[in-house]
DNA sequence: TGTACATCAGTGAACGCGCGTTCACTGATGTAC
DNA sequence: TGTACATCAGTGAACGCGCGTTCACTGATGTAC
């Protein structure tokens, strides 16, 4: 039965294999129900079957834990967003084709603080200026970051001629203040608890209101 | 010496008098510190110099004195938008006025979120619905809640004939979702350490970007 | 004005908890000869 | 192909910490007579 013939190994914990990534996903999942307090290293440990001292062979201690799945979250972010933009249906005009892909920039930020609102505050718990936001591993499947991505909105509407070129610098802001001030106040302040459909439409006047005032 | 003449009393704790109020100006000075975390009721009894337990007479829990800080924040937040809009120069257009009055709403919010970053998310971390923002104690000086501040100055705006009264309802979630986003980005968020007159200019766009797109 | 008494604000001691982190260790695995 | 050995991922036990909360108490204060 057991391999070594006679008797069963005496531990067969050693050599776990992919703890990194057992703690990293187990982490994850902690954020993802409770946002980044929730984010324990001995729950990691636990959740992922190993004493707990041993998460410190592969992270520094626990907020080298948490940045790893900040990032992640991060990277979450940008994805939601592109697949929002790859939902598109295809348009022969050149203009509302870029209106559309910058709407879904902000309608999937909004659509993943709603969806994984534990994750969603994770990725911006962490210390880490507006640099951060466009740091390498937070990037999505075509290796841009949230902020890239709505930055390449952008250009696209000046392009289609829908943003004059002088309003385009730091436009960033406007459009991300708006989209993340509405986000925050879906999943953490008084706006909580509105109706899916009702924050849905929140989401889209406010995208409207930045179309018009960016 | 002593008041009893032969010996010192043997307490002098007893009756503190005001300990309520100690509490939640101790707890205050916690959040203003380290936001809502940071508002720990042994620590709040330490400043009071009070057994940890006293603090049982005057709140139910470590919930509840939150809560109290959290109300007494937002009652901050509502004063800091009233003075901001009774420091607008008077003036002989009704409609400048209005609009001078809508801005100064969003240009005290930001300017309690970067003065007191601590006070800010506290006054937002707490359990309840749009509701408790426009709640009893969350009022300021005027008696009126952030919320209420806001919606006064929307409809200063359609009286001044700025904004269409079609277009009125709903608005305070775009005006409170663009202010209060840019307000995260910059304490909590990617934009923090913004030097404070860039920071100031990036709220007077997100106000600008408001007043064109509302 | 003086005395007895009830109230209840604050005391003192203790609880159980879960946390992050450190230490010396062990033994399965991969590598060098 | 077989053996000796170094590596280093995970173990086991323990630490000190500060937290929120409960309990039975004490005695200063205000009130009723």
């Amino acid at each position: 039965m057991s391999p070594a013939g006679n008797g069963k190994p005496k531990r067969d914990t050693y050599r776990h294999g992919d703890l990194r990534n057992a703690l990293t996903e187990a982490a994850l999942e902690l954020a993802r129900q409770g946002g980044p307090e929730a984010v324990v290293l001995r729950a990691a440990t636990r959740q992922a079957g190993v004493v707990p001292n041993a998460a410190y062979r592969h992270f520094a201690d626990r907020d080298a834990l948490l940045h790893a799945v900040s990032q992640a979250a991060m990277a979450q972010v940008a994805r939601t967003m592109e697949a929002e933009q790859a939902a598109v249906p295809p348009t022969e005009d050149p203009v509302a084709a870029a209106r559309a892909r910058f709407r879904a920039v902000g309608t999937g930020y909004l659509r993943y603080a709603r969806e994984e609102p534990g994750l969603f505050r994770t990725a911006f718990h962490v210390p880490g200026d507006m640099t951060h936001a466009a740091d390498d591993t937070a990037a999505g499947a075509t290796g841009k970051t949230p902020f890239e991505l709505l930055g390449e909105a952008l250009d696209g509407l000046v392009d289609a001629g829908l943003l004059a070129a002088d309003r385009r610098p730091g436009a960033e802001f406007l459009a991300w203040s708006a989209v993340h001030g509405l986000a925050v106040l879906l999943i953490d302040g008084p706006l909580r608890g509105l109706p899916p459909t009702q924050a849905h439409d929140a989401g889209q006047h406010v995208i409207d209101m930045i179309e018009r005032g960016i």
